[in-house]
DNA sequence: AGCACTTCATAACATAGGTTATAGGCGGCT
DNA sequence: AGCCGCCTATAACCTATGTTATGAAGTGCT
């Protein structure tokens, strides 16, 4: 899963705003490769913004410990994303990320990146587009967070992943593997481990949601949008027409 | 409160990064100003993007409704602030802006925007560290809401609105005004406004807040920044050195 | 295969925060 | 001044979720 693959440069190639050097520029940031193991933590918080990285296989996640020794999960990054632009702008990072499972990535250099938006300005749309879509991935968190049954939250996390993996192609005949454990979802919707597994028993008993293992199906994917109320303007909403054009 | 006083541009330009053109630009984004009523609602969810301001006076919000008839607030805008920046990128609205009170906003297109951005990489590279900045805010209030309690979320907002509104002078020996009504709190913070209220209470009653009206005083800033155990670097944080040489 | 370790399910109990209700204070309007 | 409506404070009660505990199941290592 590259780049180039993703659904914001797909678009911008779909309608011919994409430049042989803007395609090239793209595969050069994923030039370096490096293999990553499970849980390898690839920077902490207070760290130096040394690097970014295109995500190429395995998931990851963004934490900030708290206080009382548990963690916020803020943001699970699927193969094809794009990790750490959110410290773009800062000179210390705001938030650790960890590999959940073993993947690749590709690291490149802020510099690097500069230069891309430099060279660029339909690439250097592009890379705000994609900033711009984590954040409402992130704002849509907070809302459920805020305001929601447990029931509610975890449906919304499982379905929005759900249509990510499908997006890239890793969600087979309505299965998809979930390599995190409980206690991690929990981090990720400010629940306790314990309150996740008795969701899951109800999401169950409603004929919702069945795991086995890691691996996650929904018997009617419809029934369980409509419990969550999933709007999927925030993922799929269409690049505005100004950045489409190859001025 | 105008654009060449907030701090990210104050940074630049204490650093010779912005060129007499770039000042020009900025300025001309405020020529347009409009006075906008207490309550009025900017734009909605939904509806397209076709500007974005410069608040120059008075608070704002962003919001989201929710299925249940009350409504997320996911952001407070404060004098100097830019609004809407968040649909950079999208072609509709994910979310509604409100004024809290009456105030002045100057309007600008996204074209205008563009044409900034295209015009000058410093004032880019500026507008990216505010969108960014923004979304770090973002990110601790859902720090905040997901794992700490009501005393801590409200205690955690309210000493970090007091930062912001200190950075831009409307603080006066330690006491601001706060034009939120207690229901709005509560849609901040992702509480009932009863228990918002019993929250202030237990403030008062630990010496932590006062509150009379709309004015709010901390009898001791130190302890409250303690019991939140709040990190100024989401605020604070100078823009890294490529940032600010003006190549 | 056996052992240690982690993950998961479920139960029993504790509590922060939601809900509903009531009453007082304050501001704006006529 | 008087009325009406909103905001705030507080109480009583309810519920979703946290906490602690226990056992079963799964995973990985040797």
């Amino acid at each position: 899963m590259t780049l180039l693959n993703s659904i914001v440069i797909q678009q911008l190639k779909r309608h011919g705003a994409l430049s042989e050097v803007d395609e090239t520029l793209l595969i050069e940031l994923e030039h370096n490769s490096r293999r990553v193991t499970a849980g390898e933590i690839l920077w902490q918080e207070g760290s130096d913004v040394e690097l970014f990285c295109v995500l190429k296989a395995g998931w990851a996640y963004s934490f900030r410990y708290l206080d009382n020794g548990s963690m916020q999960i803020l943001k699970v990054y699927l193969p094809g994303d794009i990790i750490g632009m959110r410290d773009f702008g800062f000179s210390k990072r705001l938030a650790g990320v960890a590999m959940i499972n073993a993947g690749v990535i590709c690291p490149f250099s802020p510099q690097h990146l500069c230069q891309l938006i430099r060279t660029s300005p339909t690439l250097a749309a592009g890379m705000v587009a994609i900033a711009v879509r984590q954040q409402a991935m992130l704002t849509e968190r907070l809302v459920y967070i805020g305001r929601h049954t447990a029931q509610q939250r975890l449906g919304h996390f499982l379905y929005e992943i759900y249509l990510r993996l499908r997006r890239i192609g890793a969600v087979e005949e309505g299965r998809f593997q979930l390599p995190l454990s409980q206690e991690q979802l929990g981090d990720v919707l400010g629940l306790s481990a314990v309150h996740v597994s008795r969701t899951f028993s109800m999401l169950r008993e409603e004929g919702l949601v069945l795991k086995e293992r890691q691996e996650v199906f929904f018997p009617d994917p419809g029934a369980l949008a409509k419990m969550v109320e999933f709007n999927t303007t925030y993922l799929d909403e269409a690049l505005p027409p100004a950045f489409l054009s190859s001025d």
